[in-house]
DNA sequence: CATGAATGAGACTTCATTCAT
DNA sequence: TATGAATGAAGTCTCATTCAT
């Protein structure tokens, strides 16, 4: 029974993100042409078209599906008190989520003048600008505020470009993960 | 005694670089096309080919100007013992180049896939790379290791992207060289 | 009696010459896509595809339903004496006919450029160019000609291009044919 | 003496112009393309670019210059009292001006749909409807306004598109001249 | 009767760069 | 010291059209 049904919904749309997706992180967004895109999958430019409406819209595409975990991160955040502990789960949490999202938070970092100009530049961003305010909730002197920045962005930085240590990722995750709690620990202190 | 003697080496090579720092920030490397340069100053483009050979020879001239306070500082790294001391100092010494630096590393920042496949972007990531491994010096553990890096990351991006914590930059300056020291302390530890 | 016994001709031939002529109308035939076609009724372009060989098969069968008044009164014209009174009853009845064929020559005079190396342009144009034939009818004077293309032109751009005038219509359609029954009578005198 | 000076500053643009202007008119502008032009030069599609801005711009550049003299008579118009003696002159001068440019003007006729979007298209449809309204100024039963209109029309059409006349040129305009002169008569009659 | 998917051609435009003057 | 003119390569995008299902 059950044997692969007819493949006929063209699994095209897929193949064309994974394709930009790898493109996108190794040679950049603004040096990564559809033409490339293209080549990679032996289709013709004009049927990227037909899935997507401008090469924007492939990042976004990409974008809405790698970085939905992070967008519901953020609306539990939002839901909660802003509570040490609240703040605790977002780290562990956000540092969980960068696992998969990775690449695009790498394309992002990568290639933050290109994006500028763009809508989902901006919508990318502000993900990770509003974590980090959740982060932050309400102020605190300045050496707080330095301390919660430091954590988030050893999280995130460290999710993106740690590699040079070496070591099984998952252990290195979680060594980050402990640095940026303890930094989180004497903000809140 | 000694009145500008010098040949007046054309100021126009200077204000050339101005602009280009000035666009490269605010528009990206990429984006910044050399018309727009030119159109700047009121010449022609041709007039930035008699200053310099390639559009990425502006950015490596804005590098090598820029830049020169954190390869004294490598080189100083270099000549030294990896102590706790030198480590201090480096982390003291780069959060003051980067006062200066903050434009050109902001560009390096923001256009890393563009400038990955240009000379230039090398030699400057390989300052910001040289300048790590000068502060992890041999390893140790994981543990200590992310804390290393989270300390450099801290000064680096302190300097580049903490400006939404507000207040005076040179109080915050030090309020991020802190912390950033106090990681140290504890990866040495 | 006879009750639409037909097989339901299926509206949807209809439904795209309509939105076809509205399209052609108001943004142009080159400049009106297939894509807008379809999207306006909810169906592919393909389903074009289904109803009309090509795009210009869809102006072609709007001039064949919409010109074919004109084309009757062209035969009519030229089955008789071309006496002056022939010649005005052209006119009366083309300036009759234009108040519904006004949207296809609309179309024909907007998109000359466009529709000249098409084959249902030179169709199209030819009906209008016949038409004048007829009016002038074997030459004369100069003078004369004049007075004749002048009451062709007048009868024809009176129904296309006189909306500034404002007012009623019909009022107007009547007012522009009395010009030009006029221009031939001065004309024939 | 007095041997051909520098040639140096180069009439490309103006054999651009000519060579736009001719495919323009026989091609129609929207079918008409870049590469079109370049190619009938013998330089490259890029070479336009450096003289002209847009597609658009070389239109305008056509329009500015062959239209001027049209311009000029719509502000002599606008100074002067709307007589029947200015409305004469008007019409006279109309025609005239029209020898020159009729080329233009058949492609403002030919294009309007193509040119509808196009601000250009706008500005050289302004001078017509600007010049038809000093000829109407101000109104009066209807019949006296189809006359009015119908005098414009004669002039402006009688100069694009009564070839088929034949005769000589220059007679024919004048004939056609009388004609709307004549209606115009009538029209304030 | 209609769709989903794809294509090939070609459009306009921009860019870094060159070179004679 | 600088400019005017031009180029070649490449980029994003749109269009009419086809065809298996």
């Amino acid at each position: 029974m059950a044997n692969i049904p007819q493949t006929r919904r063209s699994d095209t749309r897929e193949r064309i993100q994974e394709a930009a997706l790898e493109l996108f992180v190794h040679r950049g967004y603004e040096k990564t042409s559809l033409r490339e895109i293209a080549e990679e999958l032996g289709v013709t430019k004009a049927a990227l078209y037909y899935h997507f409406k401008t090469k924007e819209d492939i990042l976004a595409a990409l974008s809405a599906d790698i970085g939905a975990p992070v967008d519901a991160l953020i609306a539990w955040g939002e839901s909660r008190p802003p509570t040490l502990e609240t703040k605790r789960e977002l780290l562990r949490r956000y540092s969980e989520s960068l696992v998969k999202a990775a690449p695009l938070y790498h394309i992002l970092q990568e290639n933050q003048a290109s994006l500028r100009s763009l809508g989902i530049g901006v919508t990318l961003r502000r993900r990770v600008v509003r974590l980090s305010e959740l982060v932050h909730a309400g102020g605190g002197p300045m050496r707080s505020q330095v301390r919660y920045s430091s954590a988030v962005l050893t999280v995130h930085f460290g999710a993106l470009t740690m590699d040079a240590i070496g070591g099984d990722p998952e252990e290195r995750r979680l060594a980050v993960l402990e640095v940026a709690l303890e930094l989180l620990e004497s903000a809140a202190g």
